[in-house]
DNA sequence: CTACCGATTGACT
DNA sequence: GTCAATCGGTAGA
């Protein structure tokens, strides 16, 4: 990953809606016990501080949802089912807001990820954020680890980025707050968690 | 302590 | 498309 540059605190101060959007493009990167992972990140959802019921900050603070509440560029990472999810804390310290990292393109590390996931198929080793977690060991020993390090587990922008057609649609797998479209993706991507529906233009 | 419930996934009709 | 496995977190008795 030569040349690609650590996302720092204050691109993460900032509110979610544009996090999620400016993570579109950066890579996830884990170095897991010597062994480098990397992904281009390709769909991102924002959760937002005030006003989200489908927040997990929405109820207050608790022993789970700490990280939220936290610094920005943190990790919140929380089990659901069988998986992890992983999470960037953004805006302020006490802002409990984040972006929920929903999909990558796997670059490195494949050799290893497809074991994990148990499967052949490219597409499906990290196209959800529990598949990306399973993929990527991300386990909840890694919650409010700060992600601004470039050591273990971080986010850096590539050498060289190109135009991204963005789209924005609903958040998955929510029951309250569907009406928003803070769910933030690469449509030129093969490993969306979800098809992307064709578009109503203006 | 018990009961309920998912920001999911994979198997199946 | 539908459905449930599975389990930590949470609230409440």
């Amino acid at each position: 990953m030569d040349g690609a540059r650590v996302l720092p605190r204050q691109f993460f101060d900032r509110d979610p809606m544009t996090v999620a959007r400016e993570l579109l493009g950066k890579l996830l990167l884990h170095d897991d016990h010597g062994q480098l992972l990397s992904g281009r990140i390709v769909e991102t959802e924002a959760y937002l501080a005030t006003e989200d019921p489908a927040s997990h900050s929405y109820r207050g603070q608790t022993l789970r949802n700490t990280a939220m509440f936290g610094p920005p560029g943190h990790a919140y990472i929380y089990a659901m089912h069988r998986y992890y999810c992983l999470n960037v804390v953004t805006e302020g310290e006490g802002i409990p807001s984040a972006v929920l990292l929903r999909a990558v393109e796997p670059l490195q590390g494949m050799e290893v990820m497809f074991p994990r996931r148990s499967t052949a198929r490219y597409v499906d080793l990290t196209s959800g954020p529990g598949k990306l977690c399973q993929a990527f060991a991300i386990d909840r020993a890694l919650d409010q680890w700060a992600l601004t390090q470039g050591r273990r587990l971080w986010l850096a922008a590539p050498m060289s980025e190109t135009v991204i057609d963005v789209v924005a649609t609903p958040r998955i797998g929510i029951t309250s707050a569907q009406e928003l479209p803070l769910r933030f993706c690469d449509a030129a991507s093969a490993c969306l968690s979800r098809r992307l529906y064709a578009r109503t233009l203006p």
